[in-house]
Formats: C-alpha cells, structure tokens, sequence
DNA sequence: GTCTATAGCTGGATAGAC
DNA sequence: GTCTATCCAGCTATAGAC
C-alpha cells in the first residue's frame, strides 16, 4: 500500500539517481556533487540530505543499481546461447554493450574512478553474486570446453578479455555500436581464437 | 655547459616530478593538487609557477615521463625475443609488469582518471610512436604467425588481452607480483590460447 | 626565484527556521 | 521536507614585494 507521500518519495529518489546519473556520464564519474545536482534539480543542497546521507551514500545507491541493471541485462542478453560458443560470445557482447549504453554505471563499477568511493558491503554482495553466477555458469560447461583450465580461470579469461576490449573500445571510440571501431571490431576475432583454443 | 644555475633548475624539476609521482601513487591520480605538491616540497603554491605553467602541465610532464619509461621499459624487457611466441609473451609481461611497477604512470598513461586532463600534442605523439613501433614489430612477424587477421588486429588483440589482465590485477591485487594473483597467474593461460589458435 | 597576500571559485555538511 | 544562512575546507591562479 504506497501512500501519496510513499510516492512522492519513490519519485524524488528516482529523480535524483536519474540526475545524478546524467552528470557523471556528461561530465564523468568523479565530477558528480551534492551542489551540481542540487543546481539541475532546481533545489537547495540540504534538501538533498533528506533522501541520502551524503555523496558517497549517492555513489553507492547508483552502484547497486548499476550491478543490478547488470545483472537484468547479462540474464536477458545471453539466455538464448545454445552451444559454449554462443555462450561466451553473448557475455562478451553483453559486457560491452552495457558499457556503451551506461557508460556511467560500467566506469563506477567496473573501473575504479572515485578512490575515496568504497562500495558498501551490501553493494559489493551484488557484485559478488554475480560474480558467482557467471562462475557456476562456466563451470556447467567444464565437459564441453576443452582445456585443462579449471572453470574459474577459463571464466576470469573470458571477463579479462571482454574488459580489456571494452575498457579499449570506451576510451578510444565510446559511441560506435557494438563491433565497430578499432576494439569494437575484435569480438569475433577474440572467439575465434578461443573457439580453436577450446574446441 | 650545464650553469651552476641550470643544474638547481633541473634538480628542482626532477623533485617535483618525483613528488608528483609520489601524491598520484599514494592517494590515487586525480589527488595530484599544487597545494598538496607545495605543502610536500616545503615550498609555497606559487613557487611551483616558475617551473609550470599549472596543474594539466605538471600532468602532461609525468605523462610524458610515464611514455619514455614506458618505450625503454618494453625495448628492454622485450630484447631477447626469439619466436612470434615469446615476442607476445614478453610484450603481456612487460604491460603488466610496467603496471605493477609504476602504477601512477600506468593510471595516467592507460586509463583516463582525470577528465580535465588532455594530454598535449606533443605528448600524445611520442604515445602513437609507441604504438607504431609495436605495429611494425607484429607485422614483421605476419609470416610465422598463422592467421587471417591483419597485422594491426594482432597487435590490438593483444594489447587488449594485456590490458584486460593488468586492470583486473591492478584493482584486485595491485601489490602482488609479475604471475601471481587471479588476473596476474592468467598470462601463460592467455599465451596458450593464442598459441594454439595461430601456430 | 621565492615569498605574502589575496581573489575567487568549488565543494560537503550542519543548524535551525518555517 | 524544504529552505536560508553559515562554516570550514580545499583548490587554481595572479599581483606584487623582496
């Protein structure tokens, strides 16, 4: 039973994560203030108290968000892979399409931009299960992948290159779509080679 | 004929420069600040004026500094390279290691931690060198490794694989040594991906 | 080449009125 | 729940004395 005060509420919550989610991607992660956001939200700074204990309680509510749009997005992207293949193949372009479409939620979790920013415990919990998901989702392929690799290195293989690619492709050509650009492009290539390593 | 006074110039150069480099490892890139250099140089902001034109041009210097480090760093650990194999190998080692030795220059050079900061020409020039001379190093090797990928996509592909495994181990295990930790033990894993696909 | 003094900006956060 | 007023801190950079 959501009161009009309980919506109201929801709403300026929303609003505010919104917000502050347009300034860190217009003008980086680190650039995001209490004063910036209180300025494009039309209010006062101390109002903002109400809904968040300070910045760094900001920071971590965007990144539990962030984990958890990742983890809607990777479900919804990968759940037609048929073969090992197709498996990897979609993890890979999952991970860079989520940092070509949220740029501000993969720098914030997944590079390290604001040093005075430690996610919450809660927050890192997210993570972590994810974490685990893609783990055990390897480790369902130990049979069918050929290697000698235990499934937590093949796994910490596949994300180190997808990182690497999407790390390159994000400072060198953010706004190209999914598999172009000089980093974009390699996708393809980066299975082929594991496809042989592998089959 | 270096003058008693060009001597003290280039002493006092090379302090600020180590001093620079010594707030950007301790408190992270972006904490680099005239006063906090001043304050550490037991001198007063103003004085740091007389030997930069400001804060972005104490960041170009290191930047560049970080460069030439960085092209004697992998002529040097790259120099006994006798197959495409250990070429590649020494290549992935030599980003990692470059990483874990100097990471406020790996910070600045190959992530984008400051916004604010853009690298001059000039510097950015002396980075496209490096580039080039790793290009025409993989293209020199385009008859014994086997594969369809153009030259410049080897080397991107490798570049992209070195620097997936060096971001992970630095914001996992920065203090872990060449080949260990969960990213850094991944090297030879990698090497032997590539291996198989391309021999 | 160093300093003092200062301008002028940004920021996080709190007290307390309404 | 919002505001005004305020504090305190940090910063870049410049003017001008010595």
């Amino acid at each position: 039973m959501a009161s009009q005060r309980e919506k109201n509420r929801e709403y300026m919550l929303q609003k505010i994560l919104d917000t502050a989610r347009a300034i860190m991607r217009e003008s980086g992660v680190a650039a995001l203030s209490m004063h910036e956001l209180a300025r494009r939200l039309e209010i006062r700074p101390p109002s903002l108290y109400n809904y968040f204990s300070g910045l760094m309680d900001i920071y971590d509510a965007v990144f539990r968000l962030g984990f958890n749009l990742w983890g809607e997005h990777v479900l919804d992207y990968t759940k037609d892979a048929q073969t090992w293949q197709e498996e990897i193949r979609l993890s890979m372009e999952a991970y860079m399409l989520f940092a070509i479409k949220n740029p501000e939620l993969y720098q914030l979790c997944f590079e390290r931009p604001v040093p005075a920013f430690v996610p919450s415990e809660e927050s890192l919990n997210i993570s972590r299960g994810h974490l685990e998901d893609f783990y055990s989702h390897i480790a369902s392929l130990e049979n069918v992948i050929k290697t000698d690799l235990p499934p937590e290195q093949v796994a910490d293989l596949v994300i180190a290159i997808a990182h690497g690619l999407t790390a390159l492709h994000m400072s060198n050509e953010p706004n190209l779509p999914l598999g172009q650009g000089r980093f974009g492009v390699l996708i393809p290539a980066a299975l082929s080679v594991l496809d042989k390593a592998w089959s």
